[in-house]
Parts: structure tokens; sequence; C-alpha cells
DNA sequence: TTATTTATGTTATAGCGTAACAGGTCAAGA
DNA sequence: TCTTGACCTGTTACGCTATAACATAAATAA
């Protein structure tokens, strides 16, 4: 969860990332920089708001409510009002740069930006942290489910609550 | 969603059932007697608001906010305050007699309480019914993804908004 | 009965989210 | 150049969702 010096190894996983100890100044300033270029990709325009929303989403592998970004662009001179907050993470979630938990009510930065996928959300409910896992199988099983009965699944949310691996082995303890 | 006559086939698929025209007073009478069959069994007190609250999830096939609990609630005589829903509805979700579907900020009755098992929720955009599909292999497959982690699912949410089998006809038209 | 637990109801407040409007920026086209 | 229109940022004001804390009553246990 926070800055570990020598991490030289090539990238894990990156839901094993997010429970890790990793130099995360790094997997953070990759992913915005994989952000970035989507964006201007995409032909999306990542204003200062957005991109320091982004920004503080990608400080920790956790989900931030709204308010809690809120007050984050507030104090870095952005408006203070809940729709600035809201709308940046709109854009952040429209665009595929964040995704929003809503077990928590809150939102996460993406850890993979731009590859198409069907993410899985595990949030430890001991430290908060949150990984985004692969959940292509997952949704594959789902939509089987739901052909069996005539429904066409257009979005699923997938979230497991439950102890990451740090903290299961507290547990055991 | 409402009462078509008759309907004297075996039972199908739950989930099958939720989109289908059925006689739906006797699904949900029938569903209700489970209910209460399990809560004896576990020693839970299913009271009069409760009993109630679980009445008014059954009436249709859909989710319900807790607000429009209430004043159901409210209209036959029991509180008017929020914490009365909440709290019956807490109850019937700690017991496995009804889901929380977060989503949508709403809960829905368990169509087969008792059993123990890993839902699915599959909610139509269109007609805003809900249905509980069978979710183990959607499960399994969660499980596997966090597993390949390290993460330990305690309880999951799995949500899925598309059409149902009705309203994807509707829309092809 | 008396003690203990569980349930119901209240007031009050916290937390999450959006509608509607005003002003500002920027680029395309007259 | 000037105007138009699209889009972004900010505001006020409000509505919906959820819980904390406390008082009373009912049910169960001792
Ligand atoms: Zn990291
Ligand atoms: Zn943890
Ligand atoms: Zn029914
Ligand atoms: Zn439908």
């Amino acid at each position: 969860m926070q800055d570990i010096p020598p991490q030289p190894d090539p990238q894990p996983d990156p839901a094993t990332l997010a429970f890790a100890r990793h130099d995360h100044s790094h997997c953070a300033g990759d992913t915005l920089a994989r952000a970035e270029a989507v964006a201007a990709e995409r032909g999306a325009r990542l204003t200062p708001v957005r991109r320091r929303a982004l920004e503080i989403l990608l400080e920790a592998h956790r989900a931030m409510g709204a308010y809690e970004v809120l007050d984050r662009l507030a104090a870095d001179g952005f408006g203070h009002q809940p729709p600035v907050a809201y709308r940046a993470l709109e854009f952040l979630v429209e665009h595929g740069l964040a995704h929003r938990i809503r077990r928590l009510n809150a939102f996460a930065a993406c850890m993979h930006p731009g590859q198409d996928h069907a993410p899985v959300f595990l949030i430890c409910r001991a430290c908060d942290s949150v990984a985004e896992a692969a959940g292509e199988p997952v949704r594959a099983a789902l939509d089987t489910a739901a052909a069996a009965v005539g429904f066409t699944v257009e979005r699923a949310n997938i979230e497991a609550l439950g102890l990451c691996p740090a903290c299961t082995q507290g547990a055991a303890a």
C-alpha cells in the first residue's frame, strides 16, 4: 500500500500486484500514462480536474467516495461542490479509466485502461484494499446463466468481499 | 408481472418463472410459506412488521427501495420512520429471506429461501423486473479467479443489467 | 416475579447523488 | 474578425439513502 524501494522484477498480474508490496509510485505513474494514451486515442479530453481526480484515485489500491475525492480536488483549487467530483468521476468511468464499486458507493482507478475487460473486484474487508481481477471466465459463466433464461446481459457488477492475502495471514494467526 | 389465470404446469426454473406470465399469487404465497418454514427452523422471529415487509417484496418480481417499503408499512399501521423499514429488511437479508440489490439501492424477496445459494441477479432495464438465477457456476469461477491471487471470498454481489426475454423481443421489433 | 434480551418506535443527522442554472473556454464557420 | 455552438467548470438547491442514539414495550429466561 506504500512505496517500498527495490522492485526490479517484471510486472505480475495486476490483482496480485494490488495486494503485494510494490513500487506504487511507478505503478501509479505507469497506469496514469496509459490512461492518458487511451484518452488521447479516444479523443476524450482529460482536462485538469479530470486528470487530477484520476491521480487521486491512483494514490492507493482502494476505492474512494466521491466526497473524499471532492475534498482533495477542492484543496487543489478546484470547485467545492459535489457535481465537480461526480462529473469528473463519471467521465473517468465512461471512458474506462475508473470503475464504480457499488458495494462501497465509491470509485477506483482502472488498473489496465484501454484493454477491453470484464472486471471483477476483490475488496478486502480488513484493509480496504481493492483489486481488479480478470473476470472473463466469471463473465462467461454469467452470460451462460443469463442466456439459459433468455436474458441479455449488457453490464455487470461483480464484487467480492473477503480477505486479501496479507489479511488472511493475519486472521489465521 | 401480474396474475394470469391458469397455470397448472409444474414450477420451472425460478429465474425463468420471474420473466414469464404465471399465477403470481400462488408463486408469492408459496414462497412466503417456505420463508416462514425457514424462519421457524432457524428460530428466527418473523414478527408482523417483518412478515409484512416480506409480503410487500413478494408482490412483484422486482426490487423495492427501503422508503417504498416503509410507505407501505406505514399505511398498514406500522412505524413511519426509516429504521422501521431498514431493520425489517436487514432481518430478512440476514436470514436469507431477501436480498439486497446494490445496483438499485433496493431489496428483493428471495425466491428460494432455505436453499443455500449463490444468487445472481438479472435486472431488466426496460421493465424493472428482477430475477434470481442460479449462480453456482458463476460463483465457482469467481472463487477460482480470487484464489489465483490469494484472495478469500466471503460474500459476493453479482448483478447483471440488461433485457429480459420479453423486453428483448420488444427491442428487436 | 424479576432480570435479561430482543423488538419497535421516535428524533435527529450523516452520507450519497442530481437537477437546474450561470459563466467561461475554445474552435469552426460566416 | 466576429459569431455561433459545443463543451467544460462552477454554483445553488434539493432529494434520496442510510444510520446513530435514545425511549418504550414485548418476549424470554432465571
Ligand atoms: Zn500499485
Ligand atoms: Zn487486506
Ligand atoms: Zn411470481
Ligand atoms: Zn423486461
